[in-house]
DNA sequence: GTGCAAAACTTGATCGTTCAAACTTCGGTT
DNA sequence: AACCGAAGTTTGAACGATCAAGTTTTGCAC
């Protein structure tokens, strides 16, 4: 209706037309300004301000065969893991993408071949350049078959448990995050520090089991399986965790999780015990709860991410790229979970 | 490095080339079978299906002049409303846009002006065919300016106050959400039922106070006001909130947020108090505390959304069309925030 | 003022698809 | 057997940009 009374866009022949130049002229000022003379640039640039010229985007594409656009899925919603961090990560690396002058595609798929599908579908069809993979594990097939397909990416995780692969990836070292969380509770004077994570075999649950242990007194002491509970992830299983742990004699917890953490300090503050307990993530849960929590660096991972992605999408590729970034620890002492003083200080 | 040695993706031009019929019969056979002979058909079909063929997008987007592609802005992390829903949104929306045939393209801003430039952009450089709007305002300009400039969008939220806004909306009727809450806590028999909220003027929070107040016994009482108080949103200003609700008298809360709601009941948890609170937008963090919240039906919103965002853009459409969904109340009874049984029982 | 390379600018071809119009084939009348 | 319209298929043009190779202009030395 009011589309047909709006004047036609200018292409750049109809605006060179305008301003007497060629079109090349004027694709020259917008992507190669040295090319042309001073006077001339100042001109044309003039009336491409003016007129609110803005080059397309399909024509670009399908000329220079690069869309600018980078896939990403999304993962279903009742995924623990990156429910917890995804929307932040997902606003930094459209942030960061933005200023490398690409842009974020998305798609949601229910698994991990139906979102190879969507990749292969969308590549093939020059909808993007490359993509981000996330969430990844020991079974993974993505990266083997994006590699043989000649799709470029960067993954946001280690290939867990595949020593031989070989693509960039840009991770962060759970296990410093729990090393730092149970550091922190030893320099409260804690000496039977408890760790509640997921069951044994996930590459991420077990990283970040390894960071507890190695940061006991002394390192992996030998009543260590005592102090580790394994359960599924969930508040309930927490809860449940948090009690085994109470009759092995813990006085402080480190947990894979926001949603463990929270199950195992629900339950304390139920049983009218107050012990500080930590968690993974950061989530707003933690936040709003006033419970510490182990923080990853999701805008520094996002500009590795994408570093090394254009790296790979301008040809200025190195050899594959890692990047292992630290936590930070987010201590907090508010709300109804908050950590309390020390038993007795050293 | 390998890309070079991959084999060149088939074109129409190729593909038809091998088949022995030209590129329109082929492009027919994708975009109208109904104009091929049965037999042409299948011949083709075959030979597009064992060839991997794709039609590129960028192509198809500058000859068709649609870029199938929706925009939608990523709000900063730190925005309460956006935050709580806007992942389980994002991925309705998504996954209903495929079903359409559109995708979605992200882009951050920082505020409404931005978030303006960014689209006219991307419709100007047709990069995408339309867009949603979200956290919809008193003051939003944003509807006058898209609509001034023919972009075509729908907004998931009302023109709050703005009753010459003709454009095509999708709402929940928060107004409803919180009646159900109250109505459900007057069926336990309360009969002093406060409301925690956002400080007058948000038409998101006025419109669910409403909901409160006509759903009292007696609608509007005149003691309406003693049990109302609007904070701002936060678990700090909602257990503040709550101590003033205690004096009042109430027995149970009805709050406009979640975040309220989790500040107001463990405030009230640890004075040792008792009381239903009840949350709004069914956040992760209520579904992990066990506590009873006001879910938005956001599959709905999607569907609807689509549709009507479809419709305009491929000319079906009708007047401006506006929709209103009923929210759900999501009952817990588990956690440290479970709802008591009511004091007594007529 | 001629020559000549560098700078500045222009032109033709092309990316891969769809639209519009043209052409060919075919079954059925008359 | 010639004719006709419908069905099936093909061809030329266009979308709007960039690349590559062309042409013109400029600046400067001799």
């Amino acid at each position: 209706m009011t589309a047909a009374s709006l004047p036609q866009r200018p292409t750049l022949v109809t605006l060179a037309r305008q301003i007497g130049v060629s079109r090349q002229t004027v694709s020259n000022v917008i992507n190669a300004p040295h090319l042309v003379k001073p006077s001339t640039r100042e001109r044309v640039l003039k009336a491409v301000i003016e007129s609110g010229y803005r080059p397309s985007v399909a024509a670009r594409t399908l000329r220079t065969n690069r869309s600018m656009m980078l896939g990403l899925r999304l993962f279903p919603i009742n995924n623990g893991i990156t429910r917890a961090v995804m929307d932040r990560f997902l606003h930094q690396l459209a942030t960061i993408a933005h200023a490398h002058g690409y842009r974020l595609t998305l798609f949601t798929a229910a698994d991990d071949n139906e979102e190879l599908d969507q990749l292969l579908e969308l590549a093939q069809r020059g909808a993007i350049d490359g993509c981000v993979l996330t969430d990844t594990s020991a079974t993974d097939r993505r990266p083997e078959v994006l590699s043989a397909e000649g799709i470029q990416f960067v993954s946001f995780g280690r290939p867990w448990g595949q020593p031989g692969a070989t693509h960039p990836w840009v991770d962060v070292d759970g296990g410093a995050g729990t090393a730092k969380a149970t550091a922190y509770l030893r320099s409260l004077g804690h000496e039977r520090i408890g760790f509640l994570g997921w069951p044994a075999g996930s590459g991420v649950g077990d990283d970040r089991h390894s960071g507890w242990l190695r940061t006991l007194s002394p390192p992996g002491r030998t009543d260590a399986d005592v102090l580790t509970v394994r359960v599924e992830d969930g508040t309930h299983s927490g809860a449940q965790g948090m009690h085994r742990l109470l009759e092995a004699g813990a006085t402080a917890i480190v947990c894979t999780s926001d949603t463990l953490a929270l199950g195992a300090a629900s339950a304390a503050l139920k049983a009218g015990i107050a012990l500080p307990v930590i968690g993974f993530d950061d989530t707003p849960t933690a936040a709003a709860l006033g419970m510490s929590s182990v923080a990853q660096p999701l805008e520094e991972a996002a500009v590795a991410i994408l570093e090394a992605l254009v790296a790979i999408l301008t040809d200025r590729a190195v050899e594959p790229r890692t990047t292992l970034l630290e936590p930070d620890l987010v201590l907090r002492a508010e709300g109804p979970f908050r950590i309390p003083q020390p038993p007795e200080r050293n």
